[in-house]
DNA sequence: AGCACGCCGACT
DNA sequence: GTCGGCGTGCTC
């Protein structure tokens, strides 16, 4: 009697471990897989992985596997990285293989078309039509969107031209066109050629390595690191642009296609089914040899993988903060590290993590100096609101306000900076001074006049502005206090009533094809003044744009986080880079109660790497990140009363061996989307490894069942 | 994650 | 008397 064969088999839900199952006779199943097994009452899709059977499932218990997929099976490379990041993040194995493999990705995808020119008949051209038209010389059999994005004109005009027979469909299997490394290369200066070379360098050695690429904003950084990416595509291998979210713009996508003569594979989270099915398919594959993506895009299951270029490395917005925590530029470096990958982090203020890794020599460090094409750094300068206060009422300094009105009288554009959305961020009444809150969050509400409604921000919670005062019973007493775009929006109407106007915030700029359209109209200078909050900071490239106005330079700094002063500074940097990118010197004034604090300091004189140094002695000696590691606990449940108990019950417990437990204390949204939060760190030195404590520790906590544990490793946002 | 089982309130 | 709320627990 011989015994049962069996096989591990992961599956995509919260599980820790793999389960087993029994392999039908003649069935034979690798680690990786891809199987149909029964769960419970259902038929799940689930991946063989490389675990020991677990002796103590008895024989009997085994349900057999029901079918093999034909998907090609999951890299060894993605294999090890999940079982990494499932031990680093403490997150269960099987959370971490959904963010990999849904089911839904698995049927293979349809045959999909795209459009082309028919022969010249004697049709009418309209001016849009033109445009398409055009659009479609510059690209390869381009979608529906894809090819209206491009032209600049709505859906509705390609399918008027499809019915009309101007286009017609041709198949576009995506990645079906192979990019060429040498369709546009760029002419480099001494300076980036020297970047470049060492970039492929790395590259055609195969072996993993780390580089940090720092370079001004205008610098070509991205040319640069093009190169190492040709180099992969020269040895068939595949690679990976990381991007955050945000900033994963059609301008990008265009500049990618156009040096390597094809788009990329986009991955994101705004991508149809349909589209990201293929697009998987298109990776697994190796049809898509290079994929421009979100944070998620890690987990594609990329067959060789050469590069992994992590741009804008600094952003917080790879930072996941729901569902598995984790950050994507640490993730990068293992998922190069795993697969034998160069990995390129670049940014214009990297971030103190990388820039001490540097340092430390774990890491290259490439810097690029001189902004490309001769365009100069914008001058910096603050303006000291104590000195030169606005009016009473308005947010704009009268130093401000004359600076506008030259830019204006010169022809020059002016982009006024305010991280702030909607019209005011509190509302209060007059009378009594009782301040709307949200009933769901600490937290303000803001209000919104584009929506005549208040809106917490924090969890989508909307009212209309009550009528009379909840507490006081005084009518129509509120009066909005302090300034968000929508009211810098107004005192501009009022102060330049004749200049064009456009607010950039995510409330007006929801999609991609709005912002392209507000390029659009910036780029051909249809616009005077453009007020925006974070949007407007990444990676556009507006050549007329001579000024820039940030209202209110003291906002990022308040708040007690441990990175307010270096994510403040690597921000205003951000938004003054865009001044003065082209032939027309910029300027750039900071609006600032503090002219004298070290980061308005840092900005004026151009001096990042001092502010950094500095940054750096302040959190070395109490092993702060990244000299030390920490976790956040955050303990939340229905009530206060749950949540403290739990909290302090966890504390009691808590191990002093090589590590030092901070708290409890209220999480600094005490409140959030009803429920109570409070929060323990935990800190210790680089050299110890802090999962295995924290394991042991919660484990042997008994907690109330009501209250809730998350475990964020390397917390970022502090919220 | 799903889906069962299980023990307390308003309905044909 | 049943239908159904979602708390708790299990899935090889």
């Amino acid at each position: 009697m011989t015994a049962t064969a069996r096989v591990a088999v992961l599956l995509p839900y919260p599980f820790d471990r793999a389960f087993d199952y029994a392999l039908p006779q003649g069935m034979t199943a690798d680690p990786g897989t891809v199987v149909a097994v029964p769960l419970g009452k259902r038929v799940v899709h689930g991946v063989v992985w490389d675990a020991p059977a677990d002796p103590t499932v008895p024989d009997q218990r085994l349900k057999p596997v029901a079918s093999l997929c034909d998907t090609p099976a999951l890299p060894e490379t993605l294999r090890r990285f999940i079982d990494w990041v499932a031990h680093y993040t403490m997150a269960p194995r099987g959370e971490v293989l959904a963010l990999a493999l849904k089911s839904n990705l698995l049927d293979r995808p349809a045959a999909r078309f795209g459009w082309a020119a028919s022969p010249p008949g004697s049709h009418r051209i309209t001016a849009q039509r033109q445009r398409a038209l055009d659009a479609l010389t510059r690209l390869d059999r381009p979608e529906t969107a894809a090819l209206a994005e491009a032209a600049g004109v709505s859906p509705a005009i390609v399918r008027a031209m499809v019915d009309a027979g101007l286009l017609v469909p041709v198949r576009c299997d995506p990645g079906g066109t192979r990019l060429d490394p040498d369709t546009a290369p760029p002419v480099l200066s001494p300076d980036q050629q020297r970047a470049a070379d060492a970039l492929r360098a790395g590259v055609a050695s195969r072996a993993f390595s780390v580089t940090l690429l720092e370079g001004v904003t205008g610098s070509g950084k991205t040319e640069v690191y093009c190169e190492a990416i040709a180099e992969v595509l020269r040895q068939n291998r595949q690679a990976l642009v990381l991007l955050p979210e945000i900033a994963l713009s059609s301008q990008f996508t265009a500049r990618l296609a156009a040096r390597f003569g094809a788009a990329p594979t986009l991955w994101h989270s705004g991508l149809s089914p349909a589209v990201r099915r293929a697009n998987w398919h298109a990776v697994t594959g190796g049809a898509a040899q290079l994929v421009l993506g979100a944070r998620s895009a890690l987990f594609l299951p990329f067959a060789d993988l050469g590069v992994v270029v992590v741009d804008e490395e600094h952003e917080a917005a790879y930072k996941q903060e729901d569902g598995v925590i984790y950050h994507a530029r640490d993730m990068a470096v293992v998922r190069a590290r795993l697969s034998g990958a160069a990995c390129i982090l670049a940014s214009a203020t990297p971030s103190l993590e990388s820039a001490v890794n540097a340092e430390a020599g774990r890491y290259h460090h490439i810097t690029l100096d001189a902004r490309h094409g001769g365009a100069a750094m914008p001058v910096i300068e603050t303006v000291d609101l104590r000195a030169f206060p606005p009016s009473r009422g308005h947010f704009l300094s009268p130093v401000l306000i004359e600076a506008l009105a030259a830019t204006l009288a010169s022809g020059g554009q002016t982009m006024l900076f305010l991280n702030r959305r909607g019209y005011a961020p509190l509302t209060l009444c007059r009378a009594c001074g009782h301040r709307l809150n949200c009933p769901n969050c600490t937290a303000w509400l803001v209000e919104h006049r584009a929506h005549t409604s208040l809106l917490c921000h924090h969890c989508g919670h909307t009212e209309r502005e009550p009528e009379v005062c909840p507490a006081c019973s005084a009518e129509h007493s509120f009066v909005p206090i302090g300034p968000g775009v929508e009211r810098i929006a107004e005192e501009v109407a009022t102060l330049f009533p004749e200049a064009r106007r456009i607010v950039m915030a995510s409330d007006a700029i929801a999609t991609p094809e709005q912002a392209a359209a507000a390029t659009r109209a910036i780029v051909a200078h249809e616009v005077d003044i453009i007020i925006g909050t974070q949007m407007i900071a990444k990676g556009w490239h507006f050549p007329d744009l001579t000024l820039v106005g940030v209202v209110d330079a003291d906002l990022g700094l308040g708040g007690g986080d441990l990175r307010a002063g270096e994510r403040s500074a690597q921000l205003l940097h951000q938004v003054a880079g865009r001044a003065g990118r082209a032939a027309l010197p910029g300027r750039v004034l900071l609006q600032s109660f503090c002219p004298d604090h070290p980061v308005m300091q840092a900005l004026c004189s151009g001096d990042l790497a001092g502010f950094r140094a500095a940054e750096a002695a302040l959190r070395e000696p109490g092993h702060w990140p990244p000299f030390g590691r920490l976790a956040a606990l955050i303990i939340s449940a229905e009530t206060a009363a749950i949540a403290d108990q739990a909290a302090s019950a966890l504390a009691r417990t808590a191990p002093h061996q090589d590590v030092i437990v901070l708290g409890p204390a209220p999480a600094p949204f005490a409140m959030l989307r009803g429920r109570h939060r409070r929060r323990l760190l935990v800190r210790a030195p680089r050299r110890v490894a802090l999962q295995p404590i924290l394991s042991t520790w919660l484990d042997r906590a008994k907690l109330p069942r009501a209250a809730r544990v998350d475990i964020d490793i390397d917390p970022v946002s502090f919220l």
